[in-house]
DNA sequence: CCCCCTCCATGACAGTGTTATGCATAACAC
DNA sequence: GTGTTATGCATAACACTGTCATGGAGGGGG
């Protein structure tokens, strides 16, 4: 903690910065929350050097949230491109849900009021957080190309889906599901299967997509648990 | 502020409990944040009341939230019930982002962590803010009834309208439509429009459902903005 | 009358973000 | 090698938060 006197106090480290920034992520993840005092105690240092680096939590917050769109639009577009485009929108989606259950106060600081922090961050921070909307966006493209859907403004479409989805986590992510014993998964399915009908697709072939992006789903939960371990 | 030695300091004004509740939501609505000290100075009172009666500022925030579930519910249930039952439903909904845009810290509280507060306290709050779910899924009954939808399980349709809007409001509140230059009115419409034709109804009846509730918010509207004047 | 008990003001403690000060080292100039 | 400047960070303080131990002042019951 404290150095004794003629012991060089740590030269300039170059890659403070980045550790800065991925030890209060990692605060953020296991703790819920990220203290200037913490993070120091956890560094080894002042609380001085977020504000050499950062000039301040906000700022360093913003670092943490641009790192999460980065991996959250990653993860996103891991998933394939079949020729069940509906299929492939709900696994989006799913995978959109997998992420924020993992990372829950992560994806609560990104879509919270982060995203309002965002509006007078530089342009380069916006587009990180929209790149992932414009991922939605294509998936939406693909369903109205398919001839699945009949959409007239797909952004408003994707405003729609993206109202549905993040609703629906925020709501599970306070644990309103589980203090009132419903199933999150089943609410989560009606709100994709609602969205594709509504979208025009017929009633059948949305839930053939289901059961499909379903059973990836569940899938991909298991790798993630099986990675976990 | 400070009583001068002699004055009697106030004795057990019975109201003391209601008006910390007034003026903890009022300095919520116009200051966005309440601490104690803050109250305490709007009151004239020392931070100890707030003790003495809640037991700490959780528990003024639950009451808070409750007061507000009331207001939140009584203002839904004004809507009138007609022939057109999707247009009754809309226009619960257009009420519903009324509210939400009018007391915008209000709502942040009920629907951000407080939901998660309502697990553990008393079922009674949890009633109060469940029965605002319950006018919902009443209007979706009324759909249901009028052969406009068809639904298997009314509540996990509710869970996905709420999903939508509660999703939407938020989205709204942290200004994003403003930074990226949308209209927020058409995402709701969206909103509104795909969950109902994907519950079952007609496009076109849909859209002449929400030409209707469109009417009756802006009309809303415009009462609400002329008394405020 | 006296005692008790409830209510609340005072002041303190631990926590938060932030910043002025100062010092030790690094980098640079000659 | 020496002198100078600049950079980076620790220290300590300020203002703020929620919380609570202490104590006093007043009302109600015996």
């Amino acid at each position: 903690m404290d150095t004794l006197p003629g012991v060089p106090p740590r030269s300039a480290d170059p890659h403070l910065r980045e550790r800065i920034i991925n030890t209060a992520a990692q605060l953020l993840a296991t703790e819920g929350a990220v203290s200037a005092r913490r993070l120091a105690r956890e560094l080894g240092t002042s609380t001085m050097v977020v504000y050499t680096h950062f000039g301040g939590m906000d700022e360093l917050t913003r670092q943490v949230m641009r790192r999460g769109f980065d991996d959250f639009g990653t993860e996103l577009d891991r998933g394939a491109v079949t020729d069940d485009a509906v299929a492939d929108w709900m696994t989006y989606l799913w995978s959109y849900r997998r992420f924020a259950l993992r990372e829950p106060h992560l994806y609560a600081v990104m879509f919270g009021p982060g995203l309002a922090a965002f509006r007078l961050g530089d342009p380069a921070d916006l587009e990180a957080a929209r790149s992932t909307f414009v991922s939605l966006l294509r998936r939406i493209h693909a369903c109205v190309n398919a001839g699945r859907w009949k959409v007239d403004d797909v952004t408003t479409a994707g405003e729609a889906v993206w109202s549905g989805v993040h609703g629906h986590t925020t709501l599970e992510l306070t644990g309103f599901f589980g203090a009132v014993g419903r199933d999150p998964v089943r609410s989560y399915s009606e709100i994709l299967t609602r969205m594709s009908i509504g979208l025009g697709d017929d009633a059948q072939a949305t839930a053939r997509s289901l059961s499909t992006a379903r059973r990836r789903a569940v899938r991909a939960d298991r790798a993630e648990a099986a990675s976990a371990r």
